[in-house]
DNA sequence: CCTATCCTCAACCACATGGTTGAGGATTCG
DNA sequence: CGAATCCTCAACCATGTGGTTGAGGATAGG
């Protein structure tokens, strides 16, 4: 879990992750948009590897990289269980307004 | 985003959210039942506050610190939009997606 | 065979993280 | 007042992160 919220934690591999929602790509098409280095990218892919978020199939000398979501799920379900606390503000603002009916 | 992933990323800030979310909780008793220093923990409850995760109230010398969930919504909700990737297998719509680049 | 291409690796650098200890400010309590 | 309590801050250390450049392995294409 601490690995796939690293991986989270940088624009440019949310990016390469938004851009394998779409297709695959190989190390160098998601290297090529970012304002940096193919071996910094190169990085950044395995730090996508190692949170089990990509799996790589090298065919020749190309890295072809796919999104594996399945921890995005474990994620999410991570996060859902704080789901009550974001809506629950408007019960709460409810609250406020009923007990200042019978508090004061 | 970064900031919210990156504070998530570290299993001793996630009991803190965990238990703050279940009620209000000054920073000592936040560090009680982690295997470190107060300091410690102390820098781990700056690191949810600079997130916007937790609120503190400073009454006479303690600190009180609240769960404030309003990122997590966001963080969900860029999750989401992974879900048809771990719900449907393989489907052909990918297509459909929209723009990529604008990830941030 | 020769060369261009794709990608990783290693070394290096600057800086952030995560932990410690010690000092001390502010507050509460006897 | 004096002492205990809660917490932050500063200094320090080890390690990790994120970037660079340069070298080079493997493969594809002439």
């Amino acid at each position: 879990m601490d690995a796939v919220f690293h991986a989270l934690a940088h624009g440019a591999r949310r990016t390469m992750l938004r851009r394998l929602a779409e297709r695959e790509l190989t190390v160098g098409e998601l290297a090529e948009p970012l304002e940096m280095s193919l071996a910094a990218a190169s990085k950044h892919v395995q730090v996508l590897e190692r949170a089990g978020l990509v799996k790589r199939t090298v065919t020749g000398r190309r890295h072809v990289c796919r999104l594996e979501a399945a921890p995005l799920a474990s994620a999410s379900a991570w996060l859902n269980f704080y789901e009550r606390h974001w809506t629950e503000r408007l019960d709460a603002l409810e609250a406020l307004f009923t007990d200042e009916g019978t508090d004061r």
